[in-house]
DNA sequence: CGCGCGTAGTTACCTAAAGT
DNA sequence: ACTTTAGGTAACTACGCGCG
């Protein structure tokens, strides 16, 4: 259809779907950058609960809506009507948080949804739920009415200014080693343990002294205090811990792994402070008293003798859980101290009791959401800042010094609790479904941006959840939720419109490994209730995740064969990928190619920023991801293009998006070069190491022009190559 | 064994938009 | 208009590896 530089992708002259010419990349980016701000409050049903790698809901809107449409439609134009498209069928075969699902029945589709992870088939399962607010409510009050009281109680503390009980927002724990000489050292970095994201404009801040542990404020950045309580004069900012060291009284330095516990048991805690909150409204921070110390320790008498549902599992080895092994966490229940597991349990117990099994169902998923922060390897962030770092902000398991203990019930002033979470995620997701909305940009009479606002561009999410292919086969807006392999879907040959995913990337997270922290949860209260729930853990022998990009390639393959089977002939298999490095690429090539597939078209757009790990993202960060367009090779037109094509096109749409606002980095060039040099080699049947060496030489020809940019060097041509 | 180097992991600080 | 939330990012620091 078009030759254009300015466009991607060579439209086969079977053209079946707008997606193989058009995609808004543009507008989409720049809404998709709006809506990554704030997913959790844009996509309110993709984060029922935690999942790792959840894709813009706007971005797999303008998918979706390009792969089940007529060649030549404008997607653009259509992106805020409401469709009705009954009677097609989307699949994702790794559905993950289910974004490819919601965006497929909010444009009046069916949807199949294949996960081998159980927790992601479990909280998919809940986001498409349909329960009223009314009903959910009326089983919170029951909640707060039953054991709300007795969760409550043990996080009370008395107000020394007035006698009152008052409720405690959170307690301060400092991880302790012990010397061999058996000095026990808090492994505290600084003694000011609070201070505001904006410390130069509210310097104010909370001190602990090492002395009598008494708590003081003053300023964050003061040098020599003397302790209001005991005297003792000392450098706030100097503690005992530094990096992997530790320095005791003596002088002495110690490597702080090697004084972990010799019996194999995580590491020592002690309580040192805590924030309150006031009759007023008001919170307080206070020292830690005897009294304290006898609540807690009330707690774990009591969880002791309470028949409690608490996880028994233990952490497997793994990629992603060897560093809290390093520290002794051998079992998921180590991940939390005694009064969490004693309220944790204790909330479980009652809401196993609800006899709805649907509302039940959704009072297990907030709790699961509840987990991530109330374990010991939530922090603090500080006053401004939202005060819980939950624990997967990183990807890593990482065994947190200064450990924030959470309320598990929570006050209005709480963050991270369940009584919050059910209003600002539950609640929340339940709305998006009676009302789906879209951000829109509102615009001043020059055409400049002003703002952006909601807008309702869809019936509102009436899914109706089906367990087999024949009931969806029959049901208008069928919702197929499965758990399982993906290389072997109960889906007959040719019946789906379009393949919409997500694949997982080589080399990147290892979900299971980290879902098995809600797994071990999950699993002993569900399994007899689904089969899938019924294992060990949550990993599977057929999970896609291989650090060899051969071996990784083989496991996409059988998925991507399986996709396309079940898919007409007609229909297209599009996902969303980036990666830094050219085995990444090739083995997305080979997994393509074995499958029976060719790329027929890429379009750029904005990635969600995975912030999880600085790997690569100190030189080149990537902000786009490709969209890669895929359609059965007997019904795809294939041109080879020159390795200078490619060159071209990387420039053009890099300038493009650059006009339009976006920063492009080299390693965006890259990804945009290695989707053109998949579409430019999908005819050939390139061996691993071919296509790897022609992505090779785009790598470093598109990083060098970058640099040559930056720096005003004449760009010089690649011809050569 | 110390050093340089590239990369993996941590901390301090910053922010758009929701909430009040 | 101000505070809170749930994130992000720059800069720093530790770590592993090859090398003399």
């Amino acid at each position: 259809m078009n030759a254009a530089p300015d466009k991607i992708g060579h439209v086969p002259a079977t053209a079946a779907t707008a997606l193989e010419s058009d995609f808004p990349q543009i507008e989409i980016s720049q809404i998709a950058e709006q809506e990554s701000w704030r997913k959790e409050i844009n996509r309110p049903i993709y984060h029922i609960h935690k999942w790792w790698a959840t894709r813009l809901g706007s971005v797999f809107r303008g998918i979706t809506l390009g792969a089940l449409s007529q060649p030549g439609t404008d997607t653009w134009e259509q992106f805020y009507k409401t469709h009705d498209l009954a009677g097609k069928v989307v699949l994702d075969p790794f559905m993950g948080s289910g974004t490819t699902l919601g965006e497929a029945v909010k444009l009046g589709a069916k949807a199949v949804g294949c996960d081998i992870n159980p927790v992601s088939t479990f909280l998919v399962r809940q986001a498409f739920t349909p329960v009223s607010e009314a009903e959910l409510r009326a089983a919170f009050k029951r909640l707060e009415r039953d054991v709300a009281p007795e969760i409550r109680r043990y996080y009370q503390t008395r107000d020394p200014q007035t006698g009152e009980l008052i409720q405690v927002l959170y307690y301060f724990w400092v991880k302790t080693v012990t010397t061999p000489e058996g000095e026990v050292i808090p492994l505290l970095s600084r003694y000011v343990f609070s201070q505001d994201a904006y410390p130069k404009k509210k310097p104010r801040a909370q001190i602990v002294c090492p002395d009598c542990w008494g708590v003081q404020e003053d300023r964050y950045d003061a040098t020599d205090l003397r302790c209001q309580h005991c005297g003792n004069q000392f450098n706030p900012q100097k503690g005992p811990a530094a990096g992997q060291y530790v320095t005791a009284e003596s002088g002495q330095r110690y490597r702080i792994k090697e004084l972990l516990p010799k019996d194999g048991s995580p590491p020592s805690h002690r309580m040192y402070a805590m924030m309150a909150l006031r009759a007023d409204g008001s919170k307080v921070y206070l020292p830690v008293r005897d009294e304290d110390l006898a609540l807690y320790e009330e707690a774990q008498v009591r969880l002791s003798r309470e028949a409690l549902p608490l996880p028994e599992a233990s952490v497997r080895p793994g990629h992603n859980t060897d560093q809290a092994r390093g520290y002794n966490y051998t079992h998921w229940r180590d991940f939390f101290n005694a009064r969490q597991l004693l309220c944790l349990g204790l909330l479980l117990r009652e809401i196993l009791t609800i006899d709805d099994l649907a509302v039940q169902e959704q009072m297990l998923c907030l709790f699961s959401s509840t987990l991530e922060f109330n374990n010991l390897f939530c922090s603090f962030k500080g006053e401004g800042t939202g005060a819980v770092r939950h624990m997967f902000s990183n990807h890593i398991l990482k065994p947190e010094r200064t450990p924030l203990e959470n309320s598990v019930w929570g006050t209005e002033k709480s963050s991270g609790t369940f009584s919050t979470l059910f209003e600002s995620r539950l609640l929340r997701a339940k709305r998006y479904l009676d009302e789906p909305f879209e951000i829109a940009f509102e615009y001043d009479q020059d055409g400049n941006r002003k703002g952006s606002r909601k807008t309702v561009a869809s019936h509102s999410i009436r899914a109706r959840r089906v367990e087999t292919w024949d009931e969806l086969d029959t049901a208008d807006h069928g919702l197929l939720i499965l758990n399982g392999d993906s290389s072997r879907l109960p889906v007959p040959a040719g019946s789906v419109d379009a393949v919409v995913t997500d694949p997982p990337y080589f080399d990147f997270v290892h979900y299971s490994e980290l879902s098995d922290f809600f797994f071990a949860w999950l699993s002993p209260v569900l399994r007899h209730r689904y089969p899938w729930m019924a294992r060990e853990d949550s990993s599977d022998q057929g999970e896609v995740q291989h650090k060899d990009p051969r071996v990784f390639a083989r496991q996409l393959a059988a998925v991507f064969t399986e996709s396309c089977r079940v898919l007409k002939d007609d229909g297209v298999l599009a996902f969303s990928f980036h990666h830094s490095r050219a085995e990444g690429w090739a083995a997305i090539y080979e997994a393509i190619s074995e499958a029976g597939l060719a790329v027929v078209a890429a379009h750029p757009v904005h990635a969600e920023l995975r912030g999880a790990s600085p790997k690569t993202a100190a030189k080149d960060p990537i902000s786009l991801d490709a969209i890669l367009v895929c359609r059965k090779k007997a019904f795809a037109l294939h041109r080879s293009s020159a390795i200078q094509d490619v060159r071209q096109s990387v420039d053009a749409l890099s300038s493009r998006l650059q006009a339009a606002g976006l920063r492009i980095s080299a390693g965006d060039r890259f990804v945009i070069g290695a989707a053109q040099t998949l579409i430019a080699r999908a005819a050939d049947d390139l061996g691993f190491d071919e296509i790897k060496e022609h992505l090779e030489t785009i790598r470093l020809g598109v990083r060098a022009t970058a640099r040559e940019v930056e720096s005003g060097v004449v760009d010089v041509h690649l011809a050569t190559v």
